[in-house]
DNA sequence: GTTTGTGAATAGTTTCACAGCA
DNA sequence: TGCTGTGAAACTATTCACAAAC
């Protein structure tokens, strides 16, 4: 399998995977099977070992695979080692928790910035970080930061992606509850709560 | 197609149709085509009427959807006429920031009740909702309340899921970046905010 | 002319089963 | 014996193209 293209899913994965693996390397463990992994993430072994097959030999039969090798590895196949920076846009609730949400550092992100059209939030201290003028937003590329995140409301989104990417960014994530146009280069990931909670009552009627 | 299972990428999609179509129907609008809510949404016409195709005759050959027909059609579906009632446990900043979220109206959804472990905040209101015990979470079937909310930090959050599991809850919305292990008959979803963030700069590197 | 609904073709993903290595 | 890596089979989902309906 090792020249084909790699599937999304694979991709959409890997990140469960390392964080497993990191769990456990903190543990201080050194190996890990395909069969204890899936048990830990809720995945099956074979998805696992069929996933880590498209990158290559990842693991040593009869043994499982080496937790700081596989770390590495995955945090190289998703680009993770480059100390991403990520420019947070709104401050508000949702934005505000983003600041204070440790879980970025898992994956090597920080939040080197953040933004804000509010001129009372302007120059205040949120968890640390300066809030900025939503102005000076140009200034990204230059600060070395490639990355966005939307946290503004739904009605300010789409303009806020554009300012974005006039900023030189090349991915987004946004949780605002609408499709965001953007050049085929910037790749955008929208996280859209109150949709992913409108399928539970789908799923919990039959059963 | 009639009379075929629903694949559950269908039903993922449902969510997004529906934000569309009452988008346009707030607008006084009584028609759309596939074609336009297609532009609008970000998807194909063709998957948007494969995926109608499902659950029967939804629009008119030469007109296209009927709005309010189409928002009621897909609410029945997805269940969400039956004004849900969700518990949210956790009021740190993630919680309180989805207790002042709009977005869960748009879907029916009301958070009906709090909690939080933090003896410093129970008792206290949080955008107008009162922040109970933990220890109450048992009340909930009571109170009609089959909805769980998971805003808890990674360590307690399986705990969590336990006791709504116990207290009759029949799904789970969960922001711990971690696998929550429940009884078949209780649906979990995750979402996993900095997992999301992970998988950006694998798609921003090339292009 | 416009737009839906859907069989058929294509593409993508998961699952299996087992050869081969430590 | 234990575990990985992977072709092949099975399954699921997307895309196409066009007949039928308005």
């Amino acid at each position: 399998m090792r020249y084909h293209r790699i599937p999304d899913e694979t991709i959409r994965r890997l990140p469960v995977y390392l964080r497993g693996a990191l769990h456990l390397s903190k543990q201080g463990l050194e190996n890990v099977s395909s069969n204890k992994l899936a048990g830990m993430l809720g995945v099956h072994s074979w998805q696992i070992r069929k996933d880590f097959s498209y990158f290559g030999d990842f693991g040593t039969p009869g043994v499982g695979y080496d937790l700081k090798r596989l770390i590495r590895h995955i945090n190289k196949i998703l680009r993770l080692n480059a100390g991403n920076k990520a420019a947070l846009v709104g401050v508000g609730n949702l934005g505000a928790a983003l600041l204070a949400f440790p879980g970025f550092a898992t994956y090597g992100f920080e939040i080197a910035a953040a933004f804000d059209a509010d001129r009372r939030k302007v120059g205040r201290r949120k968890s640390g970080t300066l809030v900025e003028d939503v102005a000076k937003l140009s200034s990204l590329a230059e600060r070395g930061i490639y990355l966005g995140i939307i946290a503004v409301p739904e009605e300010t989104s789409q303009q806020t992606a554009d300012m974005l990417v006039a900023a030189g960014v090349r991915g987004i994530l946004s949780f605002a509850p609408r499709y965001i146009v953007a050049p085929k280069r910037v790749k955008v990931i929208t996280i859209d709560i109150a949709m992913d909670l409108a399928r539970l009552p789908y799923y919990m009627s039959s059963g």
